[in-house]
Formats: structure tokens, sequence, C-alpha cells
DNA sequence: GCTTTTTTAATGTCAGACTTTTAATTGTCT
DNA sequence: AGACAATTAAAAGTCTGACATTAAAAAAGC
């Protein structure tokens, strides 16, 4: 492995696209040891800081571990669904953030991913996860719940729905997506009628799983989306509404 | 912003975690530009190599991008889907391949989320996106096809079904889940006859793209991934078999 | 044989220097 | 005045060499 002086890129850039494509390749195996930074260095022919650099850009992928001491050294991480998951989730909420993705076209995504989860919850779904769910439901019916006990209720909610299916692709996948929307279902505070409503589709989804009927699932996700799209635009409309008016007013004075 | 001695984790990864989270929370948008090497390092009173560690940290999430020269620096960097696509790829190529997840568990989470295209694609296919995938029929009924060749296109077809669905954001996630899923997918090597199998499958879903036709979309995916899932199981099985003869053989001997 | 101490090989951090790149500024010529 | 060339300065990129900290292995002591 050789890094090429003559490119424009950086060379720890290039090392660590080096050591990445050895992992991916199947090279370098879970647990691996690469060689002590001294001995990088000197393999790619540079300072030992810019190995460094290299080095911490694997770790920032999670693509290894390090660790101090005598017989340490940088290891293969073998990347859990939990590192997998929280990586997914800055890199989607951040583009949807960064890129003014609209709230239709998110929301459309987001529960037509997980309805793609409805055939195997109503096979699979446990008496646990419809417990949790129900669970759910019951507090959203508290009068008191502020706004974020709300949106953290909501998200257990659909959790435990994608967990339902028990298959893990599936899960990593749908919650990554359903909480990567999050931030943009807080920018709508749903006032007490609009709860309600949401309450009782929520209903519908558990009442549907209960009976293991697929195609209820479905219908019942399909209403929430459109409730919640249908939601989002009237707080949108309003907000342009209000901000037209303060502008008139702006300009008369 | 400052970073904590005690805490036994790297500063770099401190102060990484500290300007990340400065983005996330919206404080940094994107195209400000961070203060100088220098100046972080002043700030974090750190030294200038532990700043730049952080920075490459940050560089290999493309949530910055750094330029040489006067008044160059690190840039908050908007993420495209370009770029979040990649990431995510990696990560769930790299998920899948280390976690030994099984062909089936996979397969079916492939084709239930690309079954959450069908609805849209039904309403919003172009002709566009149909001449593709008939031209991609076309080039896997080829006899001399490669098994790379056929992959390519296998990945190309599914690709233009996804798009007919007109949603940025399932596009992103939905294409993700098909390329990680591309390494599995190569330990198969088909057969002529299971090729003929496919390019009927394919045929059915574009036929039910052409007319329309969510059910027949949603149902053609289905057997798709059932064939696909059976086919691993025997392939799986004869190696299986394989592996357990040439043990008895060894023994014998 | 067990515990404690020492050794050692690694990463983590620092300071300071030098190189290269790049854009703004200044200078010069037409 | 305007176009082109030379200068300058600010920043990232890189290197050297050192020291601090950690943790496992080896040695010493009981």
């Amino acid at each position: 492995m050789k890094i090429d002086p003559t490119k424009n890129t950086d060379y720890s850039a290039q090392i660590a696209k080096a050591i990445r494509d050895a992992i991916i390749s199947g090279q370098l195996n879970v647990n691996d040891r690469l060689p002590s930074e001294a001995e990088l260095a000197e393999q790619f022919e540079v300072s030992r800081p810019t190995v460094r650099e290299a080095l911490k850009r694997l770790a920032a992928q999670s693509l290894i571990r390090t660790q101090r001491g005598a017989f340490g050294g940088a290891f293969i991480n073998q990347i859990s669904y939990e590192e997998a998951h929280s990586q997914q989730i800055t890199t989607s909420t951040l583009l949807l953030s960064m890129n003014d993705v609209s709230f239709d076209v998110a929301c459309e995504a987001r529960f037509a991913l997980e309805r793609s989860c409805a055939p195997f919850a109503a096979q699979r779904r446990t008496a646990d996860q419809l417990a949790t769910m129900r669970a759910e439901i019951h507090r959203q019916t508290q009068p008191g719940l502020s706004d974020e006990g709300w949106c953290a209720s909501d998200v257990t909610f659909h959790r435990a729905l994608v967990e339902s299916a028990h298959n893990v692709i599936l899960s990593y996948q749908l919650a990554g997506a359903v909480e990567a929307m999050q931030p943009l279902m807080n920018m709508i505070t749903f006032t007490a009628r609009n709860r309600e409503k949401i309450i009782s589709l929520h209903t519908d989804i558990a009442d549907a799983l209960e009976q293991r009927n697929q195609q209820h699932i479905e219908h019942a996700l399909l209403a929430l989306s459109d409730y919640t799209k249908n939601l989002a635009d009237n707080v949108f409309a309003a907000k342009q509404k209000f901000k037209a008016d303060s502008d008139s007013q702006k300009s008369q004075a």
C-alpha cells in the first residue's frame, strides 16, 4: 500500500482510503490489529501526525477503535447496529435540515417506509410490543403531557411497531428514518384537538396489529401520513400568513 | 465551548463532538467558516495537531470541507444526497458483512423496503424510467452477460423502480438498502435457468408499473423476494453439503 | 503460587518549524 | 483607466522530536 504524492488530496485522506478499502474488501478482518502508528508512518513514508489524522478519520466512521498501552494499537472494529444506527441518524438529520426538503416529501417517505414492516409485524408481533404501544397511547392521552413528552412517546410508539416485524435490518433502516424525521416533526406543535385525532389513529394501528390485519395497519398508517401532512400544510400556511401580515405592517410604518 | 480534561476520551473526540453538536443544533450554519486551526487551538486550550485530528474526524463525516490559502479554512459543508448516500452504503455494507446477518433477513428487508415505493411509483412513473427498466431487462436476456454485468444491471433496474416514486428521501433510503445488499447478492451465482425466472419476474414488475397497478407491483416484488430467498437457501445448502463431504473425505484419509 | 513492582510498547499530547496554496493587494505598463 | 504581473499574507498541510499516559507483560519479592 502506497500513496500518490502527485494527487492533490491530503495524504491522510489517501491513507484512510487505502485502509478503508482493505477493510471493505476483506483483506483486514474484524479485531485484526493495524501496525503501530510509527510502522504505518514508515510504510506510507509520511510522519506520525499524518498517520494519526488518517486513523482519526477511520475512527470517526467507527471502522477502528484504538487502545493505549503496550500491545495496544488500532483494531478493526466490528460495527454494531447501535453505532451504525446513530451514524445514520446524524447523517440523515443533517441531510434533511440542510437541503430544505419539503415536509410533505419527508412525511410521505417516513410513513411509506414504515408501511414496509406491516406484513411482518402482522405475522410476528408479540404481546409485549403491543403492550408497549398501548401504554404509549395511554401516556398520550394524559392532559398534562408536554410537547417533548408527546414527541418522545410518538417515537417509542413507532419504534415498537417497527420492532414487531422482528427483522434487524428493517429495524435499523426504519428506526433511522423515523428518528431523522423527528426534528421536522418538532416544528409542529400539536393542539389538543390534533392530539386527539392522532391518538385515535394510533389506536387504529394498535387494533389492526392486535388482529394481525396487515391491510388495516397499512391503511391506518396512510391515514396518519395524510393527516400529518395536512396538519403541517396548515401550520406552515399560518406561519406564512403571519409573516406576510407583519411584513405589510412594517412597510406601512 | 470548553473541553473536560478529566474525561477519559481523547481531546480530539471531545472537540469534534462540540463542533458537531454546534452544527446539528444550528449554531453553525452551512458555509459558515470555523476559526482557523490556530484560533481553535487557543480557544480549546490544546495544540494545533489535536485540533487538526478533531477536524479530520468531522471531515470524515462530510460535516466540513477545508480550503487552503489566505481566506481559506474549515467551512460547514452542505451535505449532499450523493455524500450521505455513499456514507450510508459504506456503513450498511460493513454492518451486513461484519454481523453475519442471515441472507433471508437481509433479503426480506430489501424487498420490503422497496415495496414501500410501489404506491408512488404506480402514480408517478415516467415513460423514461419504464424505458430504463425495459432496457435492463433486455440486457439481462443477452446470453453472454457476465455475472458482474448481471448484478450491475439488476441494480440499475431496481434503482429505476425506486426513482419512479419521485421522492428524494425514499430514493436515498432505498438505493442505500439495495446497494448495501449487493455484496451478499454477489455470493450467489445465477444459472441460466435462475436468470430466466428472475427476468420473468422483472417483466412482471415492469408490466405492473406500466399499467400503474400498485398491487401487482407489490405482488411481483414479493414473488421476487421469495424466489431469491429460496435460491439462496439452495445455494447455501449445497455449499454446506460440499463442505461436509470434503470434511468426511479428509477424516477418512 | 500469589502479589507487587518494573519494564516496555503503544497511543495521546505538545511545541515549533517549514512548505504549499491561494486570494487579496499592490505595482507597473499600456 | 484598465489589464496584467509581482508581492504579500493567511491559512492549511506536513515534518521532527520530544514528553506524558496507559496498560499489558515480565520480573521480582514474599
